[in-house]
DNA sequence: GTCTATATCATGATAGAC
DNA sequence: GTCTATCATGATATAGAC
């Protein structure tokens, strides 16, 4: 049972660290706070952390690494059922920011408490935690980029990339910043309609992507001496 | 001679807020890095502002009180010169981004210091960074959106709001988390690219934000008993 | 393996001299 | 208005008992 216990100690603190950093990012979150909240001793965290930057790097990699690894099969699959043609724009967006999405339906894979908590962390302050982020996410981010290199020929890379950033973008902050995004329009919103949109949002978003990555090239004054 | 120097410790004090801010966050900065940096005694905060978080509040309101005066006076100019005609979403959209992009160049009004910490902000982990934003930023959202409503006069209330919200979302992590995002997508760049990409950036993310805005409407099921 | 107790230092804020 | 000195608290981390 010692085993049992130490695994539920763990867990117990991951559980709990995750909403408090969700709730009050990296800084604002104290170890007394997480290990009051999870009803364990003060030295837990260092026990079975080593530091507090490990325990926050833990509360992501428990998460993403499935995250990801349904992003990647779901990318072999669409180009195993496409064959020699291009994966199409929409599906790639689909599998990469659906995959995402669908975890804020799913309490065992962290909800939408790790949800909110990743839509934030581009924007984390804290250098350790994007420079890791980025780390974790370098493989997917490759394979969905030339995925798009492939599905828009016509459309120069340095577009793509630019145009993936603000769909990151947009979808953080969709699920980062709902309260404070409802706060700044003011939207008065019965329970009934917030679930409504919660469910709604998943389309919604994904027609503002799509409309955002199909739109027109943007018109700017060539540099001196570029060919037309 | 004592006004002067008043005046200069206070701005002192707000400039190097502004910047660590920025850079480590509200709660990753402490009041001895701030009058540090700005060569004042570590008193000198709580006297010139009270607390740490009306330093805060200073900070955002020294900037975004010219910048919100700004997009009021653009809207009022497009709809003048539109007359009884509804203003085109395409210069309402150019308004409000275009008047908080052009920040970034100039220093007079904070630069890319204070755009970088503005995007930031909105994800921020303390509530009353928040709420105190959301107040500020009130009366411009509530015209910005009316004015949306009358350009956009087919597409539902509720879908324009949503988009508002994604466009906000793109901007922000595209003026917050470019560093964060070129880790993410590994992308090399040399200075003189860097030095083009932000002068190329306003027409790359108008285009993007006016295609989303623009995108078909996403199919949801209709609630029961909905009319067609 | 887990906890108590504590070390060491940083934090925001203030009182009072000048 | 600005300074020094200091308070009370909270921070992360660790040493050592059991």
């Amino acid at each position: 049972m010692a085993e049992l216990r130490h695994v539920d100690t763990r867990e117990r603190i991951l559980d709990v660290a995750e909403r408090l950093f969700m709730a009050h990012g990296y800084e604002g979150t104290s170890m007394r706070q997480i290990t009051g909240g999870a009803n364990v001793n003060l030295a837990a965290v260092n026990y079975h952390f080593g530091s507090k930057e490990s325990l926050m790097q833990e509360v992501f990699r428990r998460r993403l690494d499935s995250l990801n690894e349904e992003r990647m099969r779901l990318l072999d699959e669409l180009e195993a059922a496409a064959g020699d043609q291009p994966v199409k724009p929409s599906a790639i967006v689909e599998a990469f920011f659906g995959a995402l999405l669908r975890i804020g339906g799913d309490e065992s894979r962290g909800g939408l408490t790790f949800l909110r908590l990743l839509g934030r962390t581009l924007t984390e302050p804290s250098l350790f935690i994007r420079t890791f982020l980025a780390h974790e996410y370098k493989a997917v981010m490759d394979r969905y980029k030339n995925a798009l290199f492939r599905a828009l020929p016509d459309v120069p890379k340095a577009e793509i990339v630019w145009r993936f950033h603000f769909m990151l973008g947009a979808t953080s902050y969709a699920i980062a910043g709902t309260d404070a995004l409802r706060l700044l329009t003011e939207w008065d919103m019965s329970a009934e309609e917030a679930v409504d949109s919660l469910e709604q949002l998943v389309p919604r978003l994904m027609s503002f992507l799509l409309g955002g990555l199909r739109a027109p090239l943007p018109q700017f004054s060539p540099p001196p001496g570029a060919p037309g």
